[in-house]
DNA sequence: GTGTAAATGATAATCTTTTTCATCTACAGC
DNA sequence: GCTGTAGATGAAAAAGATTATCATTTACAC
């Protein structure tokens, strides 16, 4: 289940941080959307609301949010990052190469793995990454579509 | 089992490229490290052997090399990639989040969440990353060592 | 209300990576 | 061994993403 705008809003709160509209704003373009966005992205959304909010703002916001895991941050291969509502169920993601739409899945643990590892290491291990990337259905028929 | 300088080189004659002094000491710094290096520490360190390179040319070296998966990309948290010799064998990484130590693990195999993944969204996957972050033992030492 | 610590926005700096383009060179073919 | 040429290099600058600085503004505890 994702978080709401009102929930992240208030977790936002509860940490001693002041709830200003811009603050507010971002919150609510990331929550409105089911996509990952990009700082930039955040950004066009929430000058219509706020013309004069500044990127640095939206950067700073976004680096609250994601310490306090209330945003989830995206490793795609591009040149920047993204940003999507927090869910309180964990879970990994399967971006297309191609496109760069993003599936999230869950249901697969690799609490196993992590007690292998920190065993075999002595690493205590505090996050994962798991992302796999390749060809959506749609960017598949395109491309033999195109091919023939 | 690591790729050889000897190898990479070849490899990359095979596909057309030529093999330039340049390139030479890009793979050999590459494959004389046990660590992830980012494109700026290799910068410096083929300047010892070529103090005219341009960092350009070591963008180029290790776009070509990556993307023939002679090398392989780390996306680590940080603000920049890095990259260590190809391994025949497939892996994944396991990283300190304090001091930035890179621990290769291998022998866990996804095969059977891809073919589910696969199956269940159409998705034709042609590449994972799989990441641990957490602290390494030292770092956790030191951390208890200051904190009394 | 009011004071204050925190947040904002403008600006500029920083850092990584990419583009452009004139010059140079590895190497295939002789 | 030469030589021509496609491909590679280096310098410089551009392009992006992100962060630092600082004077001004504002949320909110009291």
């Amino acid at each position: 289940m994702r978080l709401t705008e009102r929930k992240i809003a208030a977790a936002l709160r509860r940490h001693g941080y002041k709830l200003t509209p811009q603050r507010r704003s971002v919150i609510r373009a990331i929550a409105s959307s089911q996509d990952h966005l990009t700082p930039a992205a955040i950004y066009q959304k929430v000058r219509q609301d706020h013309p004069g909010i500044g990127l640095v703002t939206i950067y700073r916001t976004l680096d609250i949010l994601a310490r306090l895991e209330l945003i989830c941050e995206l490793h795609a291969g591009g040149s920047s990052h993204s940003y999507t509502t927090g869910v309180l169920e964990h879970h990994h993601h399967l971006i297309c190469s191609n496109c760069g739409e993003v599936i999230d899945f869950s249901g697969y643990y690799l609490a196993e793995l992590e007690q292998r590892l920190s065993r075999e290491t002595g690493f205590k291990i505090e996050r994962h990454l798991l992302e796999f990337t390749g060809r959506c259905q749609k960017c598949q028929q395109n491309a033999q579509t195109n091919s023939q």
